[in-house]
RNA sequence: GGGCCCGUGGGGUAGCUAGGACAUCCUAUUGGCCUUCGAAGCCGAAGACCCGGGUUCGAAUCCCGGCGGGCCCGCCA
């Protein structure tokens, strides 16, 4: 089963406490603290039991600590101001992460296979103009969750919903194909040659009634699945996919399947759900629309009904993600959905919709706020955005100037291949790295941050052992754990060893962020590591055991990296 | 009017679900380290839990009330 050498200790002192605690007949939960500096690696906290034993949490740890008698992984148990310490046994801990480490390679971190199909559903953006920055952490968060679940056991199929039935598809398909527009493109792409069309579609339709009773009346004839129509919209749907997916593949970010909304409509499905709906005691009748009284659900607001369908009969978008939904049900046991925090209403009424019609089954939803520009919130319809691809041009160009600075003996081929994975990293690790609920404002700086806590920090960590391993020559595997001696061997040994169960908790906790941060602690470790410890210049036993080290260091990198969608130079 | 999210050193950020030992890390400021495996690095200094109550032996963490910012309340998507 698992060669986790962390858990296997983790669990062991959960025995060994539940052993002793049955002893002293008394029932609590077992909750384990990471001990501070110098105090032993995992810490109990007896303060709980301070009252059902009526004794002091320092004496209840003290009592508990001379109990428990070490074994297994557990080198020593001591109390210390009511906590009981528990100090791993590090020769045991490091030997197995390490040969761990070594025999897996690139799947050093995986966790058994788990029986669990994961759906995950992210970045669906409208395909009616490029990816701008304030949309752009959803296809970064969902790519990093979908490889940390993937390294974890899950099997993994992500999918675009693409939106090719409502107003803003329609907006644009008859801006393309109706309107000649002045004015070059930004770039030589349909994505940005299409977003013209549809704004200027837009301000039409504002200025002129009677473009919009055009557009209104095709968006009619496109939900009665009208074939010129249909294939009008799709196919200008399709061109600006093809675009975005362009701009995906640059930032590492590869979706399996695509699921276009009208296909909900054709099948028939939602006429279905719509049917189901109207049966529901809490379905009400207004002009001939059909609408959900929520209030007893906990939606609140000016407004609390959801209308599901119009009076002409058709649907809405909240119906059809309604019926997609009920299709991912089907093809999976887990569904996770990347959206940004506007969705949270339409949300709740879907997941209040799903309660009425008796599913059980309801999607995970990982919400994330908006980027914004210092001067307010970002709009491809409006046309205030800073496009992606813009920032990943800038991305480029200044990492270029750094490798340039640094490592002016490499081709210039070299030079811009390393300026890339760099340039990519940083921009996938600074979204990355922090909690998707945290707003944040753009700016420049703060996106193509090299230095610190940054995805170079760690590629360069990365960078600096593959260097060191390239010039070993021949070593022994065969290592001794005992010659790693000095606190910075432990703790860069204890680090490693801590990965699988980061990925796992990661993956379990849907928690992206978690890796970034690990990534950075590990990077940290390897540096001050590399800095104290020589390791060519070590003799012998101590050799191996150190080159060891750093070959298992070079893996738990490289996987973090890989799982953040930042790839792992081996110099640069 | 109502609902949800966020508020931690100058700036950014972890910790909050399961309350506990001197609150994590980065950046900027400041002082050091390239004659030993790559200085995109390492070592040191200074600096923070929005405000007010409450629960508790103990609150950044839980509860109540404020304040500030974001998102939302459409027969749009």
């Amino acid at each position: 089963m698992t060669n986790d050498a962390f858990q296997k200790f983790k669990d062991e002192v959960s025995d060994a406490l539940r052993y002793a605690l049955d002893g002293l007949k008394v029932d609590t939960p077992i909750v384990l603290d990471k001990a501070p500096e110098g105090m032993g690696d995992i810490a109990f906290p007896c303060f709980p039991l301070a009252k059902k034993l009526r004794k002091s949490p320092d004496a209840i740890a003290k009592d508990l600590a001379a109990t428990i008698v070490p074994k297994g992984m557990i080198e020593k148990v001591s109390a210390s101001g009511g906590y009981v310490n528990f100090h791993v046994m590090f020769d045991v801990l490091a030997k197995v992460a390490i040969d761990e480490a070594l025999e897996k390679k690139d799947k050093f971190g995986s966790g058994g296979k788990k029986e669990a199909k994961v759906l995950l559903e992210h970045t669906s953006v409208n395909p009616t103009g490029p990816i701008h920055v304030g949309r752009a952490r959803n296809p970064m968060i969902g790519d990093t969750l979908a490889r940390i679940l993937r390294l974890a056991g899950y099997d993994v199929t992500t999918e675009f919903y693409v939106n090719d039935m409502g107003r803003q598809a329609v907006m644009m398909a008859w801006g393309v194909k109706n309107l000649s527009v002045e004015g070059k493109p930004e770039r030589e792409r349909d994505d940005y040659r299409f977003v013209l069309n549809y704004q200027e579609a837009n301000k039409r339709s504002e200025e002129d009634p009677s473009v919009k009773e055009l557009i209104d009346e095709m968006l009619l004839k496109l939900e009665h699945g009208d074939p010129l129509v249909v294939k009008d919209v799709r196919e200008a749907c399709r061109k600006v996919l093809s675009a975005l997916v362009e701009t995906l593949k640059t930032i590492n970010v590869k979706i399996d399947d695509f699921t276009f909304e009208s296909k909900f409509v054709e099948n028939k499905s939602v006429e279905r759900i719509i049917a189901k709906l109207k049966q529901s005691e809490h379905t009400r009748e207004s002009d001939g629309a059909y609408y959900l009284e929520l209030e007893s659900f906990g939606i609140s607001g000016r407004e609390t009904k959801w209308v599901f369908t119009r009076a002409d009969g058709t649907s809405v978008y909240t119906t059809r993600d309604l019926a997609y939904h009920m299709d991912k049900f089907a093809r999976s046991d887990v569904t996770i959905n990347i959206l940004g925090e506007d969705h949270k209403l339409a949300m709740q009424q879907l997941m209040a919709a799903l309660s009425i019609m008796g599913v059980a089954r309801k999607p995970e939803i990982i919400y994330y706020a908006f980027v914004s520009l210092p001067e307010g919130k970002m709009s491809t319809r409006k046309g205030i955005v800073v496009n992606l691809d813009d920032l990943i041009d800038e991305a480029l160009d200044r990492a270029y100037e750094e490798v340039k600075k640094r490592r002016a003996d490499l081709s210039e081929e070299r030079m811009r291949e390393i300026a890339r994975v760099v340039g990519i990293g940083a921009l996938r690790y600074n979204v990355v790295r922090i909690q998707p609920e945290k707003q944040i404002v753009f700016k420049w700086e703060d996106a193509l941050n090299f230095e610190g806590s940054s995805a170079p920090f760690v590629q360069y960590a990365h960078a600096r052992a593959c260097s060191i391993l390239s010039k070993a020559g021949e070593w022994s595997h065969e290592f001794d754990p005992k010659v790693l001696q000095n606190d910075y061997e432990k703790e860069l040994a204890k680090t490693i060893a801590a990965f699988p169960s980061v990925i796992e908790e990661c993956a379990g906790h849907r928690k992206i962020h978690v890796l970034a941060g690990y990534a950075q602690d590990l990077a940290t470790q390897f540096n001050q590591f590399y800095r104290f410890v020589p390791v060519l210049k070590a003799d012998g036993k101590a050799r191996d055991a150190r080159l060891a080290l750093v070959e298992a260091s070079k893996w738990a990198l490289g996987n973090a990296l890989y799982c953040l969608g930042i790839e792992a130079p081996s110099e640069m």
